[in-house]
This record gives structure tokens, C-alpha cells and sequence, in this order.
DNA sequence: GGCCTCATTTTGACTCCTCAAAATAAAATA
DNA sequence: TATTTTATTTTGAGGAGTCAAAATGAGGCC
């Protein structure tokens, strides 16, 4: 059984991969598991000689076909504890990444089935990030985010990419939820702002780092 | 924040002490663990030097009053796991023990204190084990075991003290589960055999050993 | 081409938890 | 009391994961 840094790692290097090819570097890993170079370097080499990832010294690191389909098992794990945490307990979208932090590595396979059933074999989390399947598909659609998509279409908010527990929390005070349906009113390139109109909300004014972490879909 | 490999130390130690006085030796210690006594011994003495149990060399340990507190602590989050998952989860009585054994050292006081709610605020586990409040207080009810207590008395089983899933599951198809009425038709001393009558099922005979496993009140 | 800079890798060390096996103390037995 | 048994403690070592700091490589710049 692989130990939750493996897990870590495996996961970390699945979300910042932009497919199969590329390779990441050491310093991105490094910065994305908090620790220092040296140590990112030492663990790589030891997922190397698993298996779960292939190395290219000074080159970067890629998932295997196995270390994918681990890093996808923790991924299902996490995900369907984080929307169980907020369909079924009644905690915040904004605090439940934290919590499946932790939980993704002590839930058993029996216990995440059962919560999928419960749940109603649902697809994606509270923040609309695609839930894997138990055999390791999963299911992305097709998006733009608020900062590159058209104005005055009928859209439909899809997913929220941040785990910041603050911009969560704004995104809800704002209407910005997945589901919700909005309207991009406006967008000004050089001030790099854009005005978005949720349904049954006030308008809001979005910089762009903002607008880029919400992502739309046509409605 | 203490470590798992912490929390199951004191949590073992606080289930195998009879009342606060009560020394445990180096060698229960180690078997309860699974690890050798020179392991048991040097985690002991760290625990010591954290102020979380007393130690006399040669004499066995103690918990203090903050690795009590520690202790009940991780027992609470163990049973109300293990009742989470039986009443919302649907698992059987007799697995839940291993699943809370991995949940209890990840579940945070917030999630805790949600299944705490949505149970109800139950003082018992599936087993009947008392649950510490969140405060770490137990409510120890007084108890006789199926071995000697009274014959042709209106009893009810309150707890099952033996977390091996073969034997709760004989207990739960004898019906010998924790609420049910029950009353001791015969008991042959020299044999080590007792005969139960429980009510809604068929009369089982069992030997000391399981009956002491199976924990009743007066009703 | 030679030098500089930055990322990466190496090296040595440290913590936590563990084991194997030798040393020691205490209790039991003769 | 002397000896044997048994429990406990010590010692030395190892794996996992980490850091600090020195060494190395590779590309960019003058």
C-alpha cells in the first residue's frame, strides 16, 4: 500500500500535468509539496524505482500508466469525501478541500463505495471538479473560464478552480457557485477587469486572476 | 498535533488500565502494539518526556491526566466513527472497528462534532461501548457479563467486548446484540457452559469464554 | 568561446518508529 | 542462598521522508 506521501506526489503531479507528455519539473513539484528541491529530487527517484512515474534526470517527471491510476484512485477518494462532507454533514464547499485532505488517505475502498451510493454515484464535487470513476475514467468537459469566454451568452457556471478557502467564500457571496447560470455583461481587456451578472445576484466586477479561476460552459 | 503511532499508544494503554493507579507492563504494552519490547519500551519513555503517561522503570506506566485526556479523545472520534458508519453508512457491526481504526487519527474536532449532531448525540457505540464526551467524560454504566450473572433474571445485553468480526458476527445471528433482552436459562460451572435465552431468537449455549465477552444490565 | 545564472542533483545529517540481539534486573525455584 | 527463568532495557542498525548546503549541469549572454 502506498504510504499518503506517495499518494501526495502521485496527485500533485496528476493535477499539474497538461497531458500524458509532459513533463514536470522538479521545482514545480517541489513548491507544489512544500518542501526543497533536494527533497522532491530523492522522492522521484524512489517513485521511479516503483514504477508509478518516469524520470528523465534534469528533464522532469511524467505518470506512468500505474502512477495515473493511483493518483486517480486518491483523486475519486478526495472528491467524493469532499462533496459527502457538504451534502451529507452540512459543511461549507469552503473547508471541505482540507478536511479530504486527510481523508483521502484512510478511507477504504468499502467505505468510498458506500458514499457513493449514498450519494447517488454523483460527477463532480462542490467546486465541479470531475469525480473519477472507481475504474480511473474521468469525465472532463469542455470549458472556458469568465476571462476568455463571450459576453452577453447564456452560461452556466461549471467549476470553480481554487481551493482558497477566502475565494470560496467570495465566489458564493457573489452567486458564483457551479450551476449557476450567468451572463458575462462586460470585459475590459486593458483594465483587465470583466463584469459578470449571475442570476438571482448583483453584478460583480472580476479581475482576471479572479475571472480565470471561474469556469463556464454554454447553457 | 500527536502522531497516529502517539494516539494508538495511549489510546491501548488507557483500554488495558483498570482505574488510574493501575501499571501496565512494557510487555502487554508491546503485544496490544504488535511490536517488539525493546520498541515498546523507548516509545514509552518519549511519551514520558511529552508528559503523557508516567513511567517507572521496571515497573510499568500510567497514563497522566493530559494522556487520559489524549486518549479518550481519539476514542471518542473511534466510536462515533464506527457508529457513523453503521446508522448513515450501512456497513455491518462487525467491520466498522478496522475502518475507524484508520478514520480516528484523520477526522478532524469540526467533521467530529457534525457526526456528533447528526447521530444525535448517542453515549453508546454499535458494540455498546460508551462514547467520551467531547469534554472526556465517560459514562461507565455498572455491568455483569453473561458468566455470573444472575440466572432467570430479565436482563439486556449492553456491550460486546471483543472487536473480532467472526465473533460479532456469531453474537448478531444468535442475537446477542447490545439492547437485546435476554435471560440466562442455565448455568453448568464445571462444563464452563451457559445457556441464553434471548428474546425474539432461538436459546444458544455458550462457553465462559464467550460469555464473558457479552456484557448486560439489569432491564 | 568564456562566463554567469539558475535549476537540479548530491551529500551528509536528522527525526520518527521500528527490529534484532545482547545486557541487565528482578523474581522464582531449588 | 545460589541458580535459573523471565521481563525489561540497551545498543546498534535500518527505512521513510525531510532539510541545509555544496556540487554539477545547461542554457543564455557578452
Amino acid at each position: 500500500m502506498p504510504s499518503s506521501t506517495v499518494e501526495n506526489y502521485l496527485k500533485q503531479i496528476y493535477l499539474m500535468q497538461q497531458g500524458d507528455e509532459a513533463l514536470i519539473s522538479m521545482g514545480h513539484i517541489a513548491i507544489a509539496m512544500g518542501v526543497v528541491p533536494g527533497t522532491a529530487t530523492s522522492m522521484i527517484k524512489t517513485l521511479a524505482d516503483s514504477g508509478l512515474v518516469e524520470y528523465e534526470p534534469r528533464g522532469g517527471v511524467r505518470l506512468t500508466t500505474g502512477g495515473r491510476k493511483l493518483a486517480l484512485h486518491v483523486l475519486r477518494r478526495h472528491r467524493l469525501v469532499e462533496l459527502f462532507l457538504v451534502k451529507v454533514l452540512g459543511l461549507d464547499w469552503s473547508e471541505v478541500h482540507a478536511e479530504a485532505e486527510e481523508l483521502e488517505h484512510s478511507i477504504s475502498d468499502k467505505v468510498i463505495d458506500r458514499i457513493d451510493d449514498v450519494l447517488g454515484h454523483p460527477s463532480v464535487d462542490p467546486h465541479g471538479d470531475p469525480i473519477p470513476s472507481a475504474k480511473g475514467h474521468v469525465n472532463d468537459r469542455p470549458t472556458m473560464s469568465l476571462a476568455n469566454c463571450e459576453t452577453e451568452t447564456s452560461l452556466r457556471v461549471a467549476r470553480v478552480i481554487d481551493q482558497d478557502p477566502a475565494f470560496l467564500q467570495f465566489a458564493s457571496r457573489s452567486g458564483l457557485t457551479p450551476g449557476v447560470s450567468v451572463k458575462v455583461e462586460s470585459r475590459e481587456a486593458v483594465a483587465g477587469a470583466v463584469s459578470v451578472k449571475p442570476q438571482g445576484a448583483k453584478a460583480v466586477t472580476l479581475g482576471t486572476a479572479a475571472a480565470q479561476k471561474i469556469l463556464v460552459e454554454p447553457y
